[in-house]
DNA sequence: CGGACAAGCTGA
DNA sequence: CAGCTTGTCCGG
C-alpha cells in the first residue's frame, strides 16, 4: 500500500513509532495525515515503511507537526489496537524497572495476538450469590495485601471478593489454571475475558480479565482491583531478558490507579510479604488444610550406600491401594558429595550450598564460586562419595521394591496429561505433578537437591514444590501423604511442611535474606555480553552501586530496586554493545 | 533485523 | 583485481 492518498496532504501530527523488529528498538518519527489522525491513537498498531521494508509498529508518541515534519514518511495504515495509554506507560515503567532499555518486548506482551480493530462491546451480567472470602474483602478494603491461603483451599472466593469492587484483573501462574477459573467464574454469571484469546472483550470492559503472566499487561478498563494467584510461582517471571515479574507489574499497575491488590499464595514469597499485611487462617485451620507429611531421614543410612528408596517409601510402594508419584528433580543437578569418614555432606564454608567437583578435582561451590581442596571440612578426610543415581536404574529399583509396574514420566510438550491408568506408580521430574491425577502419595526422593540448590531462592522454591504436591493431595484428613526424603529433616522448609505452617519457612527466610542483604532487602542484577565490562566500570562509579565479578559475569548490587534501575537506566551503554541485563536474576 | 557498503582474503 | 566473505553502520 503506497501512501498515495496522504502524499499530497500535509502532516497533521508526528507519531513516534517503535517498529516491530527484533534488535531494532528505537523510536522513528512518521507523519500522520489529518485523515489518518482520526484512526490512530497512542499504543495503536500501524504499518510503516522502514528502509524499504514494510513493518509493523506501535505509536508511542503523538505530537502536532511542525515544519520539519514535511520530510517525514507517512504512516501507511493503522493495523488495530495495541496497549492503551495507561498500559503504554506501564510498559515504559517495566522497561526501566528491568533494565531493558527497549519497549518492544513489553509492547508485544501488551498487544493482542490477532488484529483487533475495535473493542468488543461491554457485557455485564448479574453476578449470582456466591461465597465471597471475608478475609479477602477486609484485606482489599484496607488497601490490599497478602492472603495466605492453604493449598487445598479454593481461591475463587478471594477472586469474587475483588470482583465485587469493579473490573478486576486476575493473573494466574498457568494458563490452564486461568482457563479453569474463567469457566467457573462464568458459571456464576460474572463476565470474563480470558486473555490472550479474548483480548478484544477485555478491552471492551468486563467484570474479570484473567490470564497467565502476560495478563499483567492485558487491558482492563477502569481497573478497580487486582489479584495475583500463586504469587510465589516462578512461572510469573519471564525467563528471558527482560526478566519481568507479573506480580511486580500488577502491583505497580494497581498503585497507579489507587486500586487494591490481593496477593494469594499458600506460601507467600518474602518479596510479596515485605511491607504488606499478611492475613492467614488460624493456625489449626491452616495446619489441617495441608496434607500429612512424613519425613524419611536419610542420615539414618550410611551416605555412600544411601538409596533413594527408603523403607518408608517401600511401605507405600507395596500398598496396592496406593497411587504413588515419585519426584526426582534433575534440574540443577549439582553432584552431591558426602564424606565417608564422618557422614557429612560437603558444603561451602562461605554460603552453605552443596559443593561439586570441578575438572581438576577441587571442590567447587555452585552458588558463590568458591573452591577448596577435595577434603572434608569437618574431619579432613579425603575420601568422598558421590551420591547420584541414574533415572532408569532408579525406575528398576522402584519396580523391584514395589512389585508392580512403575512408569517413568519424562517432560513432553505434546501431551499435558499422560494416560495415568497404565500404572499406579510413577517416577519423574516435578513435571510429573502436572501429568498424573488421583494421587495418594507424593514422594520427593532427593529433597536435599532442592534445599541445597545453588540459588538464593532455593528454600522458597523448595516450599513452592511442596505446596504444589500438597494441592494434589488435599487436606490432612483426606488421607493423602507427602513423603520427604532428606538428610536435613530439621531444615525450616521441612519443618514448615510437617507442621502445615509455612510461616516457619518464611520467617527463617526473612532472617537469612536480611542477614545476607539478599533481595528483597537489596536489589541484584547480573550483567554479561559484549561491552559488559565497560558498562559495569561506569556503573560502579555511581553511589550505592557495587559490582563484583561472578563466574565471568558481573554481579551488580544496590540497596533497593529503584536505585538499581535508575543506575542502569542512567548509565550510557557502550556503542555496539550487546548487554544482557538480568534484573532480579532468577538463576542466581 | 536486514540491506548497504567497506575492508579483508583468495586464486588465476 | 574480480569475486566472495566478514564486519560495521544505519534506518525517520
Amino acid at each position: 500500500m503506497t501512501p498515495k492518498a496522504s502524499a499530497d496532504s500535509t502532516p497533521h501530527l508526528v507519531a513516534g513509532i517503535v517498529p516491530d523488529v527484533t534488535g531494532l528498538d528505537r523510536v522513528f518519527d512518521y507523519a500522520v495525515s489529518e485523515e489518518m489522525s482520526w484512526s490512530v491513537s497512542l499504543g495503536g498498531r500501524v504499518r510503516v515503511s522502514l528502509n524499504g521494508r514494510h513493518v509493523g509498529g506501535w505509536i508511542v508518541s503523538l505530537e502536532p507537526a511542525s515544519d520539519d515534519g514535511l520530510k517525514l514518511k507517512f504512516i501507511e495504515r493503522s493495523s488495530g489496537l495495541g496497549p492503551d495509554e495507561e498500559t503504554l506507560d506501564l510498559c515504559r515503567w517495566a522497561s526501566w524497572r528491568w533494565g531493558a532499555n527497549r519497549l518492544r518486548p513489553f509492547l508485544v506482551t501488551a498487544s493482542p495476538n490477532t488484529v483487533v480493530n475495535r473493542p468488543s462491546p461491554t457485557r455485564r451480567t448479574k453476578v449470582l450469590a456466591e461465597p465471597v472470602s471475608p478475609a479477602a474483602t477486609t484485606l482489599l478494603a484496607d488497601g490490599g495485601g497478602v492472603l495466605r491461603l492453604p493449598p487445598s483451599d479454593d481461591q475463587m472466593p478471594a477472586v469474587l471478593a475483588a470482583a465485587r469492587l469493579g473490573p478486576t484483573l486476575v493473573v494466574c501462574a498457568s494458563i490452564d489454571g486461568a482457563r479453569v477459573l474463567a469457566a467457573r467464574l462464568r458459571r456464576t454469571g460474572t463476565s470474563v475475558a480470558l486473555v490472550p484469546e479474548e483480548w478484544a472483550q477485555a478491552r471492551g470492559g468486563v467484570d474479570v480479565v484473567i490470564g497467565a503472566r502476560a495478563a499483567a499487561f492485558a487491558p482492563c478498563p477502569d481497573l478497580a482491583a487486582a489479584v495475583v494467584l500463586d504469587e510465589h510461582e516462578d512461572t510469573l517471571r519471564e525467563e528471558r531478558v527482560p526478566t519481568w515479574h507479573a506480580r511486580d507489574v500488577v502491583v505497580e499497575r494497581a498503585r497507579r490507579r489507587g486500586a487494591p491488590v490481593l496477593l494469594v499464595s499458600p506460601c507467600p514469597s518474602v518479596a510479596a510479604a515485605k511491607d504488606r499485611t499478611v492475613v492467614a487462617p488460624p493456625p489449626e485451620r491452616e495446619t489441617a488444610a495441608w496434607p500429612a507429611v512424613e519425613v524419611a531421614d536419610r542420615n539414618d543410612e550410611e551416605p555412600w550406600k544411601r538409596s533413594l528408596v527408603s523403607s518408608a517409601l517401600i511401605a507405600h510402594l507395596r500398598d496396592p491401594e496406593s497411587r504413588v508419584v515419585c519426584v526426582l528433580n534433575t534440574k540443577g543437578q549439582a553432584k552431591l558429595l558426602a564424606c565417608r569418614g564422618c557422614n557429612t555432606l560437603v558444603r561451602c564454608e562461605t554460603c552453605d550450598a552443596a559443593m561439586g567437583e570441578d575438572e581438576v578435582g577441587r571442590l567447587d561451590c555452585k552458588a558463590c564460586g568458591a573452591t577448596r581442596p577435595r577434603v572434608c571440612a569437618s574431619c579432613g578426610s579425603g575420601v568422598l562419595a558421590r551420591l547420584r543415581p541414574g533415572v532408569s536404574r532408579l525406575r528398576e529399583e522402584l519396580e523391584a521394591a514395589a512389585a508392580r509396574d512403575v512408569v517413568s514420566v519424562v517432560a513432553n510438550k505434546d501431551s499435558d496429561v499422560i494416560d495415568d491408568t497404565v500404572a499406579d506408580v510413577f517416577v519423574g521430574t516435578e513435571a510429573v505433578l502436572h501429568r498424573v491425577r488421583r494421587i495418594d502419595v507424593v514422594a520427593f526422593l532427593d529433597f536435599d537437591s532442592e534445599l541445597l540448590a545453588p540459588r538464593y531462592r532455593a528454600a522458597e522454591q523448595a516450599m513452592s514444590l511442596l505446596s504444589r504436591a500438597a494441592r494434589l493431595l488435599g487436606k490432612r484428613r483426606g488421607g493423602g501423604r507427602l513423603l520427604i526424603q532428606t538428610t536435613m529433616s530439621d531444615h525450616e522448609v521441612v519443618r514448615a511442611a510437617v507442621a502445615g505452617a509455612p510461616a516457619i519457612a518464611s520467617d527463617a527466610e526473612v532472617a537469612r535474606r536480611t542477614a545476607l542483604s539478599l533481595p528483597p532487602f537489596s536489589a541484584l542484577a547480573i550483567i554479561d555480553g559484549d561491552g559488559a565490562e565497560r558498562f559495569t566500570d561506569d556503573l560502579r562509579l555511581r553511589s550505592g552501586i557495587t559490582v563484583v565479578a561472578h563466574r565471568d559475569r558481573w554481579l551488580v548490587r544496590a540497596s533497593d530496586v529503584t536505585s538499581l534501575s535508575n543506575a542502569i537506566a542512567d548509565t550510557e551503554r557502550p556503542a555496539n554493545s550487546k548487554l544482557r541485563i538480568e534484573v532480579d536474576p532468577p538463576s542466581l
